[in-house]
DNA sequence: CATCAGGGTTCACAGCTACGAAACAGATCG
DNA sequence: CGATCTGTTTCGTAGCTGTGAACCCTGATG
């Protein structure tokens, strides 16, 4: 999204609150606006048309690395996270509510047993079964189970090579991981 | 930390390696890089000193938005440092724990082998030997632990002077470089 | 000059614990 | 009845921790 400046300081703060990615267009003469965030560059005028693209292509793609990374999880056991989701079973999906929650940090067993069997404590190794399971379900939507040893779990996305293709990998048959509509991205030639 | 573009490409990639902000000059003429990384901007040049500086600030800001300068290390065990982490075991844990609230200061043997083990002191080379280890987990983030020969160590940032640049001859796109940590020798000077 | 001692680094090893993974059995639900 | 979900058991392996010993560097000593 293009924004004069300073002309349009205006709606260069709307679409900062809105988390909107923009280019700043900055007039001859003026000084650069101060306190970028990540999903706002500018450029001063004149500029060739190619500088111009090549920022523009960059704000896009750090604006992708910047909203996608949060999962979420609604009350029916589906969980969202980039353009594709899974649908949990219940005792899963209460786990993967209790790492969602805190995304990023550690969650003790303790914690995570408590959340999952609110009552009861069941058998000690059902929590690493589930885990495992969990890992495999969220494996291919780009999400990682890290574990932390004698201290719990961490929900993360997986590290990986930036030319990370999701789709087709083997699917066995049968699998269960659905796509939302935009999976194409990379590569904005034109 | 500027880097002049396209003539000091290695460099360039170096710096991205170890999350360090960088300023690529771009000489007249040349298309601009393309860059994914918050943690870089460019400008053409010949360009305004105001502007330079904007974007140096700019990084600045962002920098610290996205990594840790110091580092943290929580109740479970996780280590926090640029924009990675580590979770290390118990022992470690503690160990790192006492530097890290010291950060950049010496702390003495004494001081940490009562920090690690608070009542009884094992053998008199256990200290020794975890500081190896976790100057080994460390060392992937950036993380040094220099040694005050008799008086203690120091937890630092690993700072690799410019003039020796070790092997790291093409790497091929999307590889793991791992520096050796014999590259770091200077002189106490104490 | 050779030797030695102190301090530090690194390795190999052994006991132990925690975790991963598979296989199985009951439960539930269509 | 078949499929899925759930809990249990079992076993193998990887990681944590302390110990001992070899090695290396530096400064002191005979």
């Amino acid at each position: 999204m293009l924004v004069r400046w300073p002309n349009e300081a205006e709606q260069r703060k709307r679409l900062a609150e809105r988390h909107i990615p923009r280019l700043l267009l900055v007039d001859d003469g003026i000084p650069p606006p101060e306190s970028l965030d990540c999903l706002e560059d500018w450029i001063r005028l004149p500029a060739p048309e190619s500088d111009v693209r090549a920022r523009i292509d960059a704000l896009r793609i750090r604006s992708r690395a910047h909203l996608r990374t949060v999962p979420e999880i609604d009350a029916h056991g589906v969980l969202r996270f980039g353009s594709s989701w899974v649908s949990l079973p219940p005792v899963e999906a209460r786990l993967a509510d209790a790492l969602v929650v805190r995304f990023g940090a550690v969650v003790g067993r303790d914690t995570l047993r408590r959340s999952v069997w609110p009552g009861t404590a069941p058998g000690r190794n059902v929590l690493d079964v589930h885990v495992l399971r969990l890992r495999r379900r969220l494996a291919p939507l780009g999400l990682a189970i890290r574990t932390v040893r004698s201290r719990g779990y961490m929900l993360e996305r997986a590290e990986q090579p930036e030319g990370m293709v999701p789709v087709l990998s083997e699917t066995p048959a049968g699998d269960e991981v659905h796509l939302d509509d935009e999976v194409l991205e990379a590569a904005p030639a034109s």
